[in-house]
DNA sequence: GAGACCTTCATACTAAAGTACCAATTTGAT
DNA sequence: ATCAAATTGGTACTTTAGTATGAAGGTCTC
């Protein structure tokens, strides 16, 4: 984020500089006129190139969108989606307890109601279920 | 994101267009040059835009490409391969025998040296390690 | 404020999963 | 043909995972 308002800030300073070359040229003859244009020709080449490899590369990260709707539709709480996540991660009932804060217990609780709203017996099923659901990263 | 982006967008635009008016009190004869310039920019910034696209677009046609050759590297054999595979369905070891016509004991033998393998602790964690190596399917 | 959830945790239990051995065939390569 | 690895299966055991049930505090809505 930082990243791309500096990014950013720097292509206006640079159309700053070479706006200010151009009327500069307009007084003094036409003779870097060829110059002012190509310059700003590649400048705004990369300003496309740009925002199209963010917006892209944002696409690859996460090709299919984890849809947090479906959440709400299947009752899955804010808590027991957590968990889910560290399941994916292929952490144990007790480590997930570790990273969350949580008791083994309240952790089990947690995944018995996972399976229950995901429909699956086993937490490898609930991973299975939970990719087809788009609700987990891939 | 795709807000700030925008924001810094238009603020280059109104800067174009500022430029421009600037440009006019100087040169009120030659305001074809601007409209040339600010052309190309467009132009350009069209074409910086497509090429990207384009490139970008190649690389989401082959995501992942499931690699098998690592599973040589890995010393994982073609029968715990299979076992693997049927563990990322969700099935238990009872299930994963009954589909591979063997018994819960070797299940669990070949589940034992994936996890050694993989050097994983659970077989969630061993989805999960498969996953990083490309060696099982999204 | 009563009811409906969510979150947390506990106990006690059953069911899987996983480990550590061992052993008999079968297959593949040298 | 021989040797190593793969495949299959077993027993006995420990460890996780998962179920059932209860309970208590928090939040939110009607």
């Amino acid at each position: 984020m930082k990243k791309t308002i500096f990014v950013f800030s720097a292509l206006i300073v640079s159309l700053l500089v070479l706006f200010k070359i151009s009327t500069y040229s307009y007084t003094s003859g036409n003779s870097r006129i060829e110059l002012v244009i190509s310059g700003i020709a590649i400048l705004f080449f990369g300003i496309g190139w740009y925002i199209n490899r963010r917006s892209a590369s944002k696409k690859n990260i996460e090709p299919e969108v984890i849809n947090l709707d479906k959440l709400d539709d299947l009752g899955i709480s804010k808590r027991e989606y957590e968990v889910l996540v560290q399941i994916a991660k292929g952490l144990s009932n007790k480590e997930i307890g570790d990273t969350l804060h949580l008791s083994e217990s309240t952790v089990k609780t947690h995944v018995s109601n996972l399976l229950v709203k995901l429909d699956a017996k086993r937490r490898t099923q609930a991973l299975q279920r939970a990719k087809e659901l788009n609700i987990i990263a891939i």
